[in-house]
DNA sequence: CTAATATACGGAACGCTGATCCGTTTTCCA
DNA sequence: TGGAAAACGGATCAGCGTTCCGTATATTAG
């Protein structure tokens, strides 16, 4: 596969001081660009707001997942690391698992257009896909599994197919007053607990 | 806005005997097409696949949208209808709006991508979105409705929440057997009635 | 400091797709 | 049957992703 093998924050060594340069350059002009044009921006658009070639974005960044998950990645961390803070602090495992669903969810709602690049079966996005489900679903897991035990929340219902569910949700224009992703994902969560 | 306003079931009169055949044998094209490539397939291979050239395509179906809709009225109308019936016959309004709710569900899933195009912000896909939401909204608003007055539902979820959350769930491909739309769907439907 | 070499850069170029536009062909009616 | 109106076909333009290679630059050996 491609590589989503890169290590952007602490790059290899011997690498040249230009491509170190041009690798942060490109990270941010990419950051604000996807804030304006979403992450399905033209390759071509994060080159010109970077001031470099279009063949300097490709070879830091094979694949438009990579350029993404390089983009997200602190955040993604902090979003996988809080799962076991908020098991550890909240009131109950149900509270923890709705405390990071929420964060889950306002992540996917502030980054323009990513829930639906999660989702794309088309453009250089399944990296991306595999990244989210390899990092976020053991949290994920824990948080549900721990909220199953407590007998909080029915059994039956696997992390994966949550977080997907919580992702797909997410998709479509965020500024439609009609559609808030936020209350359909908390009655989806409410689904999960048991009624009866 | 651009033609949603063809009639393709019924042809208006003065049309020459040609343009009316093609418009039928693109029909059927395009309902062979987005079978196996899904609704985004290219332009040029429905026109192939039509024996037309890709002028004639556009010329009766100005935009994606367009198409897409001809090709698919039939079950959407087929949808619509079921609602009022469903609710005469089913055993409560609950049952009648999950009834309804898993021809919906049903529909999406087996159309490859649609549920992709209802969301999707690029191509011309705002008329699909549109027709949609103007036919089966309504539908949808009168078995949620008769749901909440039998108590069997809390109020404060609106149809156009319901089923654009229902079409997302949908998103994405349909083969993975680590995600099930119709269970997350029902999930939803779970969270919709009151716990308490 | 300079030369040699690896490394990185830039952007031309190719293929695919959507969309338009106009010369040619077909239909149909007077 | 002749000719205008309607429809057709596909060449063509524009946007985007991706590749590739000649050129420029950093690094290091001497």
């Amino acid at each position: 596969m491609s590589a989503t093998s890169q290590s952007p924050e602490v790059p290899a060594r011997g690498k040249r001081a230009d491509a170190l340069r041009n690798q942060q350059t490109l990270l941010a002009a990419a950051a604000a660009v996807f804030v304006t044009s979403g992450v399905e921006a033209p390759i071509r658009e994060i080159a010109a707001r970077a001031g470099v070639g279009i063949g300097t974005i490709y070879r830091h960044f094979p694949t438009r997942a990579d350029l993404v998950v390089a983009v997200y990645r602190h955040q993604v961390e902090a979003c996988a690391e809080a799962g076991p803070t908020l098991l550890a602090n909240a009131a109950s495992p149900l509270a923890a698992l709705r405390q990071w669903v929420d964060l889950f969810t306002d992540f996917l709602v502030t980054k323009h257009g990513l829930a639906n690049a999660l989702q794309s079966d088309t453009g250089g996005f399944d990296a991306l896909h595999t990244y989210f489900v390899d990092r976020l679903v053991p949290v994920c897991a824990q948080l549900l599994d721990a909220s199953v035990d407590s007998g909080e929340i029915v059994p039956g219902t696997g992390p994966y197919e949550l977080m997907r569910g919580i992702g797909n949700l997410c998709i479509g224009r965020n500024n439609d007053p009609a559609y808030d992703p936020r209350r359909l994902v908390d009655l989806l969560l409410r689904g999960l607990q048991q009624p009866r």
